[in-house]
DNA sequence: GTTTCGACGCAGCAATCGACGCAACTCGTA
DNA sequence: TACGAGTTGCGTCGATTGCTGCGTCGAAAC
């Protein structure tokens, strides 16, 4: 009974939101200690905790707050916080505002997701990845929710060169979702795609998309991962005997042509070689190098070259 | 044994702290002497004294007394960290011939790792690491397993200056299956520690390693990952205000004790600060940061803070 | 006679209060 | 397409609250 008074920086760092939110929420919305005299320190009970939980995670998925407020405010007595099958999309009321993140018109579940990482919430955040892959794919989340939300934080953070924090963490949480897909699918038969970043690219998220994508539909391949020099890579080549590279690029300074120059004279010269990423220059590209815009036209080249493979292995 | 009974006179010109304060300090905070009738002197016993000292070194660390005093009162029950079941390899045979990667004598499970490593073969790289994290779990497979691999390559790397495509899977995989470890052991609570590379700081394994100890043992934490300015770390623990955060240096360019300053005169200093990695020089941290020596430091370190938040939130 | 006891109070300081404003998103409208 | 209106999170400011260490005082314990 003693120790049931939470201050509200106590609250606020539990639910990680500030203090002035806190305050802010109270005013609007209503949702405040039960016992409050205007003056003092606010204390809250768990009841009360309980009720700014179901705001936060309401809000996290994508609920616009105003409408997520009056759910909690109605909320009885939940003290644990349960599963409400809320489904995107109810939210109607107008939404934005304070440090967020520009998704554009990406969705709920995208704000959902700007909002998760704009407090560092890795739990909410990696759950959030996770429905979206099992319910709509590697290329749809990629392409519909992935990379809107990363691209609003470049974009957040190239204009206040703040937010370094957030890009991190949001990097690490779809690099492990995608290795989650990855493991969920054990691949069939030898790797024959390989998979690297241009020499100091350190942009390796959209080829791990492209890895997982690979996964989902059983194709195999190896990832070496990002900052892959020319003579690794080469060396690499040597070693495996892919059929297939993508080298990714996402900046100019890291598209060297001479390193796709290298793959081609290589020893085991690969069947087809993909210069995938933003950084590329099509006019620079060696003869034989192909260019694929998108994540679903590299998924299809990946795939058409493993379906030749195994025509001419097994035919 | 002569000294089982201190004054409190005795007891304060130990400490350092006024008599009334320890007077203060039992009525306040229940800190006194175990024994006590009420009007008679109080007696200290070593246990009490022990108690007291807690107390007095965190308050003086900056922790706050009510904080402080949560924490010394259940002290006795903290067993130091061991445990570690690793069993020694007992490989007696020769080993080697062509390419391979150093390991000591770190045993037949490691060599394999290196082998598979050497072939950039994924699947058994990441097979390898799980088998033998659930058997040993993350503290044992990191020092026995993945650190000895890993310093192999970079010794190889650096001697030959080749096999950074080696580095790099293996990383890729290591993370990975830290990553594994972290998502089949869900968190229980909010998270109060942080973690993070310091700034410009590229290696972020053993700070992964320590993220799925954390994971493993049910404690919540969040992971800012690598390379993260000193600006955005003071500004995730405002915006989490976490309880602890550990600041990983590998190398000596990167361990600016300026990072840590600032961290202390954060708005929302954490409790504990921990400089993790072998790149922080002893002499030159300021003062209130811990130094763990090892992973298993670290970690009972990061347990003890949890601890005591768990009994001042909820207890 | 010295030390400690319990009670009371005080001053410094950190946390919080209420109020206000800013920035930035979304959406409707022109 | 551009722009204003409505929303919303949160930073800032001066004032207030409440925590904390410790000094003081008469009485009791050693």
């Amino acid at each position: 009974m003693a120790d049931e008074a939470l201050s509200a920086g106590a609250v606020a760092r539990r639910l990680g939101v500030a203090v002035t939110t806190l305050r802010t929420w109270h005013q609007r919305y209503g949702l405040g200690p039960s016992e409050h005299v205007p003056g003092h320190h606010r204390r809250y009970t768990p009841a009360d905790l309980a009720r700014l939980e179901i705001m936060r995670r309401l809000t996290v998925e994508g609920v616009s707050p105003a409408e997520a407020a009056r759910w909690a405010r109605q909320s009885p007595a939940v003290p644990p916080p349960e599963r409400l099958g809320l489904k995107a999309g109810v939210s109607t009321a107008r939404d934005g505002g304070g440090a967020t993140i520009p998704v554009g018109r990406a969705g709920p579940v995208a704000r959902g997701l700007a909002r998760a990482a704009m407090r560092l919430d890795s739990v909410a955040i990696g759950r959030t990845i996770a429905d979206s892959l099992a319910a709509d794919g590697v290329v749809a989340t990629w392409e519909g929710l992935l990379r809107p939300v990363l691209a609003g934080i470049g974009e957040r953070h190239a204009a206040t060169s703040g937010l370094i924090e957030v890009e991190h963490l949001m990097s690490r949480c779809v690099s492990e979702a995608f290795a989650s897909v990855a493991r969920a699918h054990p691949a069939v038969g030898p790797p024959r795609i390989l998979l690297s970043c241009a020499d100091e690219e350190q942009h390796s998220l959209p080829l791990e998309a492209l890895a997982a994508a690979l996964a989902e539909i059983g194709v195999s391949y190896r990832m070496l991962g990002a900052r892959v020099p020319a003579p690794a890579l080469v060396e690499a080549v040597n070693r495996t005997g892919p059929a297939a590279v993508v080298v990714w690029s996402h900046i100019r300074a890291t598209a060297d042509p001479h390193q796709l120059t290298a793959l081609l004279a290589a020893p085991r010269r690969p069947l087809l070689v993909l210069a995938a990423g933003p950084g590329w220059r099509a006019d620079s590209l060696p003869a034989g190098v192909v260019r694929p815009v998108d994540l679903a036209e590299a998924l299809s080249l990946a795939v058409a070259v493993r379906d030749s493979l195994d025509q001419s292995t097994a035919g």
